[in-house]
DNA sequence: TTGAAAGCGGTACCAG
DNA sequence: CTGGTACCGCTTTCAA
């Protein structure tokens, strides 16, 4: 396959009888060229079809209109959904992005951020993995001078620019709503210790019952090591059969609900009318569940969005380090699995 | 933020008192240069962190170890599972992936092609959207000599490898299991008729059909526009509703599933005892529902393995044009929905 | 085994 | 308003 070579400017500017530069200015409509020329200039580029180089012009700008994304898993309602409003609001701007994911494993993220930064992305969104403790690898890109905005699973330290749901005030709404539904045993099951939206969803779920002067028993908030169906499933054998069961039960997210559904359907015990179950995040199969899932919705999609645009303001006024937190108040999704009235 | 001057090749050289040249050859290994300088050179690149300019190298090398990847929808179980194992594989090979999504416009995907070739990728991957009728934009991106490979939704007449599955066997198989669990008057619900995968697992349904000797029955078969739940929904409903229902149903994909299921629990109608149903992807939420979905697996993170694969192999050899089809056999996965014995 | 130098294709500064 | 030119950082050819 022969490349055909590809026209460039010094060849329009022999052709046109004038200099390079004229015909680059040209081409990009500077100010003190006359129309005449920018006519001429525009009409042969696009009558032979020219196209800049964009390697060549990268590297003279040093920039390449390209943002790194990186996510703890892809196939994932949630995450696709964060980049897919990323994505959507990269084109709005003319960036591309490029796709990377961890498994949540802390050397995989590392590796990403390090490709990443060899492919000389203008900037980084990233949702940490839950191994990482700690940002120092981050801070290399951010040592580069280039931007980077965190979200959903941020590092708290690191001075970026971070997007996150109030994890907190998701918590206390399900909850709050399980109380209001006459659910009054409430049991939570949690993620891992140390990720930040644990301990926030935890704290909403404390804080709900107290408010409400329900008493909390320590035996019935559980951590989950894998945030997995089968954790969900486990943690409410271990509670239905315990000494004291619970009457409804709060999970960190859809997917341990979904475990959950399945012990308790297995068992035989009636949702929402002897258990109630609430999950986290929306999934779209809470909808497709019998009975519908009650979960808090993370817009994942507006978040996507909003990272998106922090990140290309920080390009664009070129602030590194720049520490800014917006959050996302999430929304409480009523579906079958909580309503124990009506 | 003062971005702080990365050290460059001539930083080494004039460092160390050696050319340019011979600074970069060192670093490169190249044959001819003396061990000792290697050594030099290296062990000082490595203590003063030097990277070498990817933009710079990008430029010089006409390549950006980049590829693009377009999708029609991004969150959806299938194709970010056909991303993930692209991804898994580009990394082996030090690529990247810029990663878009058409929401099955044409309008969109051309954009995004152009996006692409803009941004200089090395190869694109791509499944086409439902719009997409011919390949002239595709074409383009071969004309500038670089490789193009399809996946799951292709344009046959274009000449690039293709990964596809083999949808005539599986819906072949799927429905003589059907069959065999003792249904017999099996619908069919098809997505839009001019798209290959539609049209391949219609004929996979009709051949098992006439290989077991049942007639088909034309009014059986529908055709959805938006392959939606809603469709499902009230495809099943005309179905069910009709003079002469049913007793299963095979669905184009897992989410038409969902809608069909939805009615006929609402309608009170059994599944798998009264009306069996399967569907096609294996989505995640397959194993969810209840009834459990039986449906057939596409092997969809294979699949982006294998087309990442025939890319960065048709990257290396520079081949352009070449058209190779690799037929991914899928699956049949029997779950509760269309288990009628036993 | 090494160095000098010519670009790759643009952009932008300085003169005129 | 336009042309000439230096240069971005690296690779590679040619000479030594």
């Amino acid at each position: 396959m022969p490349d055909r070579k590809r026209l460039t400017l010094k060849d329009i500017a022999k052709e046109l009888g004038i200099s390079v530069s004229t015909a680059s200015r040209a081409l990009n409509s500077y100010a003190g060229i006359s129309d005449e020329t920018i006519k001429l200039v525009k009409e042969f580029a696009e009558k032979h079809n020219y196209v800049p180089n964009t390697m060549a012009v990268n590297f003279r700008k040093n920039k390449t209109m390209t943002v790194g994304m990186i996510v703890p898993e892809l196939v994932h309602y949630f995450f696709s959904s964060v980049i897919s409003g990323a994505i959507s609001t990269a084109k709005k701007h003319n960036y591309s992005i490029l796709v990377s994911q961890t498994d949540e494993k802390l050397k995989n993220e590392v590796f990403a951020i390090r490709t990443m930064l060899s492919s000389s992305v203008d900037g980084l969104l990233i949702s940490v993995s839950n191994e990482t403790i700690n940002g120092e690898y981050l801070q290399e890109i951010l040592d580069e001078g280039r931007p980077v905005v965190q979200f959903d699973k941020v590092l708290d330290e690191m001075n970026t620019p971070k997007v996150i749901v109030d994890d907190f005030q998701g918590a206390y709404d399900g909850v709050r709503h399980l109380i209001q539904e006459g659910y009054s045993k409430i049991a939570h099951i949690n993620g891992l210790q140390h990720v930040k939206n644990s301990q926030e969803r935890l704290r909403g779920y404390q804080k709900a019952l107290l408010d409400h002067g329900i008493e909390e028993s320590e035996s019935w908030v559980l951590h989950c090591q894998q945030i997995s169906e089968d954790e969900g499933f486990a943690f409410a054998k271990e509670l239905m059969t315990s000494e004291n069961p619970p009457d409804a039960i709060f999970c960190i997210t859809d997917l341990v609900a979904m475990g959950v559904m399945k012990y308790l359907k297995q068992a035989k015990i009636k949702i929402p009318k002897e258990v109630g179950v609430i999950g986290f995040s929306n999934w779209d199969m809470a909808n497709f569940v019998s009975p519908s899932l009650s979960s808090i919705d993370q817009y994942a999609y507006q978040m996507g969005e909003k990272a998106m645009e922090l990140l290309v303001e920080a390009i664009k006024n070129n602030e590194v380090g720049k520490n800014q937190i917006h959050e996302i108040i999430p929304r409480l999704v009523v579906r079958e699995s909580s309503k124990r009235l009506s």
